[in-house]
DNA sequence: ATACAACTTAAACCATGGTTTAAGTCAACA
DNA sequence: TGTTGACTTAAACCATGGTTTAAGTTGTAT
């Protein structure tokens, strides 16, 4: 199998390497291996997961959750229901994120076209 | 013109009194008027600024950047080219935070695709 | 008139998600 | 051999976005 450092880590997904020790130490990166100088050995399966832990923390999941879920993946086969049913309830939370962004931008948007519209006719207001 | 309590702006859009406090002491709510008690009068001008600033805050601006805007919008016309080019920005800014999750989720999505293929073939992994 | 709910303030406190610092270890190259 | 650069650690520090606390004022209902 092979094996990347923590740079090497840290510039696949391009983020520090002082986050990924920080989740190291929260419980979100665990078995980590070493070498003989204590250096962190990530394989693929390492690496995957901290994929994994990047699109959770893309949507927004706070980092407990996502330790509860790498919980789960540690325990086993066992938890696949439990990290099935966490998905699908986080990923209607993010969808229901994302409609209050997208209607929130309209709303924005109504304000520019009035500013948009005034510049044009010299009013007043906000 | 119609006035509201901070107890009528708070439920209007669903935010913590504390919230709204905190806001006008940053600056997001300035020139917010009082009665002869000293308690905060919100005309339909404020409410309307306020709404904005649940928008913006909606779509993860910072508070230093809703402030930046309002204090714009306190100077007057001659900042409307800055509002519109922050607005766009910003914009911008929001639909690209909004790729980020939505390929995010695909690849949650992937992992949990393979759980339920796992699960009826009793493979084993991440 | 008195009790109650709702309001006021400034300041301390809190959770989240890191980042920075200080001190040290190690491998490889000149 | 020594110095350079990448790595290690624990712990302190930081920014953001509020929330809570403590102490006090006010308006209304009984």
């Amino acid at each position: 199998m092979k094996y990347c450092s923590i740079s090497e880590a840290s510039a696949k997904f391009d983020i520090p390497e002082t986050t990924i020790r920080y989740y190291e130490k929260k419980g979100l990166l665990p078995l980590i291996e070493r070498d003989a100088a204590g250096r962190r050995l990530f394989s693929e399966n390492q690496i995957a997961l901290l994929e994994t832990v990047i699109c959770l923390k893309n949507t927004h999941m706070p980092l407990s959750g996502i330790k509860q879920y790498i919980d789960w993946v540690i325990e086993g086969d066992s938890t696949i229901e439990l990290r099935l049913q966490m998905m699908k309830n986080h990923k209607q939370a993010v969808l229901a994120e994302m409609s209050l962004m997208t209607e929130s931008l309209k709303g924005i948007d109504v304000k520019n076209e009035r500013y948009t519209n005034r510049k044009n006719k010299g009013e007043v207001g906000q």
